[in-house]
Formats: structure tokens, C-alpha cells, sequence
DNA sequence: CTGAAAGCGCTTACAG
DNA sequence: CTGAAAGCGCTTACAG
């Protein structure tokens, strides 16, 4: 079978022109009903499919967004991108997907890349690079150009647009008055994606929580593979610390593994509780409790708003989504008696 | 800043044709070295990109690849779409990621969407419905069209296409041996990715080493969420099972979950071994022995075959890759001593 | 209700 | 070495 048929020469094996064919395609009141079916069944019967690049051309528009974001092996982006993807082949929209491996270089590249009439929009969120070095000219290009685009997760605020994002502070808090609840008195902010956006707030709201209980501050940052195992384990058996606020679920359960490892019992001897409800923390003995970080609602919310950008739904003020979060206690933290659960510290921020 | 300067625009304020600036763009030989420098200072000045669409219907060609997997969240898919994302980017070529999410229904959507001279190939692996019903119309659409295709891991001996898959049969095969070697003596093969073309290799490979050895023979298969915990609790904890070969990591590791929760010992009550080199099975106590499917080379090779065959440099046969692989022994099998590893029985593969 | 014509933004034979 | 013209395959005002 020879490649695809054009309109042309459709056209010419109906006896109609060209102008009559597309119209009628694309189900246009000026052509009879007739007509149009008839023409229908003819194009279905030689297997038109019109050619993308000519209507591309012709309308200015692509039906693709492109979506950048760090890796796909975090269950975060993973589960983002199947709503992402999800939500965008429903409303007839292609995805583009482009991995920035937290590189700048990367990050930069690619959207050079895509910036030629290549996609309608853009959806991203940042390299860890990118935002450690706060680099971000290859960003602003995007709305420079008035493209529409849409942050998530890895935000910045020097960039005017539509963002989407979770009460990352106030959750780290409230996970951090749990493990106080429920005895915690040296607690950990530990980190594997330091200098991100979403690490500095969780770090801050962990702080918080902690100086509000006049308990001792302590950080503990790594980049990639450098898990620091062994100072982990030495505080951990010298019984200097009994609480992990974790940033994502690698470096949690990598904790656990080296904890329990080292002899120690979590939660009874150290809690742990991580972000992303993903299968790793899951299916671990003991199963890891998390902040849920909705990352399918947050990939979902990221395409309708950047659809609604778009398609000119929305006014010009860019819009900030910060959805809640809840936490799932698991197994890696200890009980709460119910009732003191919310006590007079948390009432603050309802006021 | 208004949307992209077209090169008409640029040929106007440089006073030269619209011809002339094409090709100093595309460093045409039929242009002067110095109106080439010339124009394209102006052309960055002016931060020219040129219109994708409009290269693309004129070239005939779109530098896109069109990828439908399965799924992202399977650490095999992840790690073989970062294998393809990174090849693909190398050679100049954009990824459109379709997620088929193991349905008959979506992946016909899918093709059909993208079969619009969107991508100038394809990279599939197949949904479990599209290979459990044997309904491949749409895979062989993209044949009958003459478009390139590349299937890799979930593949079909029905379709006349280039392929990238392991050693499947075999590699199950000398995994069971490898159980069998270490005393298990009641192994099951157990698969949560049954009637997949990769678990029915598998099975067929490790019935002919439970064969060989006069073992009784035991499949469980099951499909989603459905995981027959108490069936496989009851059959350890009656010790009636020693051995487990699994098809995919999430079985693997939930399995082990159970029968560690049941109180029994892994490896010493029963052996685990399993596909997939994911960091789920990596980071679980104990660590899951598996057999490494060498997702980012099947990625990297899919891409390569592919565009070897879009750029015409293959002949016009079907090349059909069958990786080698190799078992990555970690805590949830016992060792062996190296010296009656490889007997008698595995010498047949070798003649 | 149907069709001729222009045009989307490029590339490339062809002419000069 | 440079440019005019045709054409990729569509869509859509406009005319009839």
C-alpha cells in the first residue's frame, strides 16, 4: 500500500474539488449532507488521514504540549506523567516528553529544541540544577514568546505563570508534629534533592515545627549516589536521632534498609516518614507513611490549566493551584492517640 | 516579543531573497561564505527559529519517533524509555511517548492518532490485551503503510518488523537450573503479565529445567491488583513451595512482602529470583536476585535499529536482536558453590 | 451548495 | 553566487 492519499487526490477520484473535500471533512454546514457523507465513506474507504504537518502549518497549532520534567524513575513524575498523558489524550492533545536528567545543559537543549512552533504549550518542572543555580533565562524565553506554560512541583517564583503546586511548608510542618506527637525529640530533615524548591520549603517547615518545640535543628543534605549511610547509621545506634522527615521516598527507604540493617527497629526506635505514595515505600517491611504528593491530580491540573491557557479560557493573571495534601500513616511511624492529634501548635494555621 | 520571525520577514530586512536566506541558513555551498555569516548573525539577532510544521511538510519528515509502552511506572519501561529518550535526543530526533496502559483499545488509539505522518517511526512494545487476544490489525497497519517499526520486548513473531528482545527462554531456563542447583526442589513460576509473549517465554523456559529434573510443575498467573496472597502464604507456610521464579519485579517483591509477614526466611525457607534490575527489589531486605533485562540497552538499541532503517541503511530484511543477559544473584537466592554451577544440564545450550 | 484561489512557512530545482 | 517560482497538503475567505 502506497503512502498516505491527500485531499488532492481524494478530489479527484470523487469528481469534487479540493475545498469540498476538506469541508466536508471537517463536517462544515456549507456542504450538503449528502454530500458530506458521501464523501466520508470514500475517504474512510481509501484510508485518508490528513497529513498533521500541513494542518499544523495551516493552523497554527500543534495539539502537542511538551512536557519536561528531571526523570522518570521517581514515582512523583512517573505518576504525574500518566496524568499528564492521560488527561491530554482525552481532550485530543499529544504529549511530548523530554527527560531533563536535573541537567541545565539538558534542560536548556531541549527546550531550544521545541520552541519552533513544535508544541502549543509547555509543562514543566524544574531541573534540580536549573533551581540550585537559579538559571533559569531558558524559562522566561518560553513566556518571553508568550507561550503558554505551566510549572509544577518545581517551581519558581521568578517566573510568571501558571503554577501548580503543594502546601509543601505546611504539610512538612504538620509531618513533623506528628513524629513529635508521638515522641520524637531529635528529628532529622533529610534530603537527596537538595536546593530544589520543593526541598528548601520542606526543610522550612520542618523547622519550624522543630524550633516551635525547642528541639535540636539538623540537616542532612546529599546529592545523587552519595547517600551518607554511614553517618546515618552512627547517629541512628548512638541513639542521637529517632525521627526522619524525608524529602522522597529513595532516601527514605535506603534509611530504612541501612537502619534496619544496622539492627535498629523502626518505628519503635526511629520513625520515618517520607514524601510520594509510591510502590518502593509500599511494598517495604515496614511500608514507608508519606505525605501524599497527588501527583496524578497534579499532572491532571497541569494539562486543563495549560489547555484552558491555551485555548484562551483564562484571564491574564497566571493562577497558582496549591493543593492540599494529606498525610498516610503507615507503618514507619509510630501511632498517635487520636485525640491529641491536633493540638494547640497546628491551630495557627487555620485561623 | 511577537511569536517567531519568519523568514520572509528576515529576507526583507536583509534585502537578499527568501531563497538566498534559506540556504545560507541551511550552509547551502551556493552561498558566498560572507553572506552566510551575514545572514545568520541576523538571523540569531533576530532570534529566528524556523517553523517545524512547515519544515516538516516540506521535508517529509518530522525528526519525531512515536514510542507505546505499556507503562512508565515498571522499572523495566522507565529505564528503557530513558534509553530511548537519551539515544533518540543524541541523534537529533524528538520522542512522542504514547502510554498504551496495557489496553487493546488505547494502543489502537494511539497508532491511529499518530499514523498522520506525525512521527517518521514507531517503538512499541505490546499491551498485555493486544497480545492476550492476538488482535494486532493495528500493528500491522503501521507495516502495510511502510512506516518503520521497532517492536522490543513485548513482541510478535505476526508482525514483519525489525526487534529487539532478551534470550527469553533460555535465560529462564538457567535461572530455574540455578534454583534447582541450590535445593529448591518445588519451584513455581509465578507471573502477574500472563499471556504476554516475555511471561510465556519465561514459563516455557522454566518448565523444560523443572521438566528436566522430574519437578513437579506449578504456574500461577494472575492479572492487576488481583495478587493470590493467601495462596502462596498457604503454600510456603505448608512447605509445600522452595523456589519462585517471577515474571515481573511487583510480584516478586510483594510475594517476599507476604512471606516474610508469614514468618518465613528468604532465601533459607524459600529462593526468589525475578526479571528486572528495578530499585524496588534493589533496596528490599532481602535484596531480589534477578535476571537483568538490560532495559536501557533495548532502549538504545531500538532507537538505533529504527533509525538505521528510516535513514535506509538496512537492507530490506527484518533484523530481529536477541540480547544476552545474565543473572544478577543478590540475598533472595542462596549461593551456590561455583563449582557444580554450570553441570551437565546447561551444556546443551552451548553446542 | 460548490469551487477557484490564496496562503500557511518552508525547500529546491531551475534560470540567470 | 543570487533569485523567481513551484510546491509540500492542507484551510478558508470569497465568488458564484
Amino acid at each position: 500500500m502506497k503512502r498516505n492519499i491527500t485531499l488532492k487526490a481524494l478530489s479527484k477520484s470523487l469528481n469534487v474539488s479540493v475545498s469540498t473535500v476538506s469541508k466536508a471533512l471537517n463536517d462544515s454546514p456549507e456542504i450538503s449532507v449528502a454530500t458530506r457523507k458521501k464523501i466520508k465513506e470514500i475517504a474512510a474507504l481509501n484510508n485518508y488521514i490528513p497529513n498533521a504537518s500541513a494542518q499544523n502549518l495551516k493552523n497554527k497549532k500543534t495539539k502537542k504540549i511538551g512536557v519536561v520534567i528531571p526523570g522518570i524513575l521517581p514515582h512523583f513524575f512517573a505518576e504525574a506523567l500518566n496524568g499528564i498523558e492521560e488527561t491530554a489524550n482525552k481532550m485530543g492533545y499529544q504529549v511530548m516528553i523530554c527527560i531533563s536528567k536535573d541537567s541545565l545543559n539538558r534542560e536548556q537543549e531541549i527546550i531550544k529544541n521545541l520552541l519552533n512552533n513544535q508544541v502549543d504549550g509547555f509543562i514543566i518542572s524544574l531541573a534540580q540544577e536549573s533551581q540550585a543555580t537559579n538559571n533559569l533565562n531558558h524559562i522566561k524565553e518560553i513566556t518571553k514568546w508568550k507561550i503558554p506554560l505551566v510549572l509544577f512541583d518545581r517551581v519558581s517564583e521568578e517566573i510568571n505563570c501558571d503554577k501548580i503546586v503543594l502546601n509543601e511548608e505546611l504539610q512538612a510542618e504538620l509531618a513533623t508534629l506528628d513524629l513529635i506527637k508521638t515522641g520524637c525529640e531529635n528529628i532529622i530533615y533529610l534530603s537527596g534533592i537538595p536546593n530544589t524548591s520543593v526541598s528548601e520549603q520542606r526543610k522550612a517547615g520542618c523547622l519550624t515545627a522543630i524550633r516551635e518545640h525547642g528541639l535540636p535543628e539538623r540537616i542532612i543534605e546529599f546529592e545523587g549516589e552519595n547517600f551518607p549511610a554511614h553517618l546515618i547509621k552512627k547517629l541512628a545506634v548512638d541513639k542521637k536521632i529517632d525521627g526522619i522527615l524525608a524529602a522522597d521516598e529513595l532516601s527514605a527507604v535506603i534509611t530504612m534498609k541501612t537502619l534496619i540493617k544496622a539492627g535498629l527497629k523502626i518505628p519503635e526506635d526511629i520513625s520515618v516518614i517520607s514524601y510520594t505514595n509510591g510502590t518502593m515505600g509500599s511494598h517495604f517491611i515496614p511500608s514507608l507513611s508519606v505525605i501524599d504528593q497527588q501527583a496524578h491530580m497534579q499532572g491532571k491540573i497541569s494539562v486543563e490549566t495549560l489547555l484552558d491557557r491555551i485555548e484562551g479560557h483564562l484571564l491574564m493573571d497566571p493562577i497558582l493551584y496549591r493543593l492540599k495534601s494529606k498525610i498516610i500513616h503507615k507503618e514507619s511511624t509510630r501511632k498517635t492517640s487520636s485525640i491529641s492529634q491536633r493540638g494547640l501548635l497546628i491551630s495557627k494555621f487555620f485561623n
